[in-house]
DNA sequence: GCCAACGTTGGC
DNA sequence: GCCAACGTTGGC
């Protein structure tokens, strides 16, 4: 089983969202590294790192679960979407998303700044690399962050 | 709001 | 295919 961290902008989708939704569709995603690990890599049951970003405490906030394989994002079809891309077509899909299933609130946050300071994830994507918005995640690092507590 | 990093677009 | 211009991400 591989392992994955999602970013999510909390003011737009927060953990506390997908918690209320208990599975949702992950769409929206068009950066070809991100489209291809969603599309070629992630499997159901595969674990993922909720992560935050873009707001006043970025990190990590719990887990889920992804649901389903890739398939289509229907929002590239649909002309009244943000995601709408005119390129895409029914036949030769251009984006792909995930439905994903909440599965807990770590009972703390896990901010960038610690995880930038932890000497067990340095090598993650997320300290390496930023901007990357589906990205895996080491078994190491997967058993190291989840070992925290829950809420 | 600033700005660094980096991905994408498009002219040539 | 190169590369400059431009747009986006995302921390601070």
């Amino acid at each position: 089983m591989a392992h994955w961290l999602f970013k999510t902008e909390p003011d737009d989708i927060s953990l506390d969202d997908i918690q209320r939704a208990g599975t949702m569709r992950w769409d929206g995603i068009r950066n070809y590294q991100a489209r291809n690990f969603l599309r070629d890599q992630c499997a159901e049951g595969d674990g993922v790192l909720i992560y935050h970003s873009s707001c006043k405490n970025v990190g990590i906030v719990g887990t889920a679960h992804i649901a389903t394989a890739a398939y289509p994002d229907p929002a590239q079809f649909d002309a009244k979407s943000p995601y709408f891309d005119p390129k895409a077509s029914v036949d030769a899909p251009r984006w792909f998303c995930v439905d994903i299933r909440y599965h807990a609130h770590f009972a703390e946050l896990l901010p960038l700044a610690d995880i930038k300071a932890d000497p067990k994830l340095q090598e993650m994507v997320l300290v390496k690399q930023g901007r990357l918005s589906v990205q895996p995640v080491a078994p190491a690092e997967w058993r190291h962050i989840t070992a925290r507590a829950y809420r």
